[in-house]
DNA sequence: CATTAATTTCGATATTTTTAGAATTATAAA
DNA sequence: TTTATAATTCTAAAAATATCGAAATTAATG
């Protein structure tokens, strides 16, 4: 009928995440600059708590949409431009 | 900053709409075979209740995505090529 | 080692979403 | 006009999600 495999489920995730309109704000901005850290994406935003903004940081991330790098206590997100274009190229403009 | 226009929320639409595993099933049910009625689709998902049914076409149909066509007591649903283009090109494989 | 800074986890609450049965609407057909 | 069928709306519940402040973690720095 209908697959409902691992692609189809990271299809569910990665839409899931987009369908709010923090989180895909978050994408965008991350689609227009690369490599913010959680601190400066807060800066971009207008009112949103810190601990709020890691739960959609994390989301985002575990979609697969999002990818980290570990600097001292930084963390750099970027965009995963072949997730984004598979199922959302949309973000890519 | 990120703008939060129509178009943005659109996009929030559809992808809370796809968001979600049996909507996104009904989604790619109907790129498989367009203009599937209610009943159609819920013969070919397992165990979904009218009532919900008719909640989930609606959200769809609501974020763009599906367009629906009244005929008697029938309503036959299909997919918005343009939006799945524009949003979710990989509903359309 | 103590302090600071960036981020996450915890705990708790408020809101939204999903779900389904019952009642309702709308159309077609006997 | 009565009956049957397709689908929606209403009502209510259970489940999931979003949000935040406080506490904890991690790593750099004085």
């Amino acid at each position: 009928m209908v697959p409902d495999n691992e692609e189809v489920k990271q299809a569910v995730k990665v839409y899931k995440a987009l369908g709010e309109p923090t989180r895909i704000k978050i994408a965008m901005l991350l689609t227009e600059e690369q490599n913010l850290c959680c601190s400066d994406i807060g800066d971009k935003l207008e009112s949103v708590a810190g601990s709020t903004l890691s739960h959609h940081l994390k989301q985002l991330t575990e979609s697969g949409l999002l990818q980290l790098r570990k600097d001292g206590t930084y963390i750099y997100y970027s965009v995963n431009k072949d997730v984004a274009r598979k199922y959302a190229p949309y973000l890519l403009g």
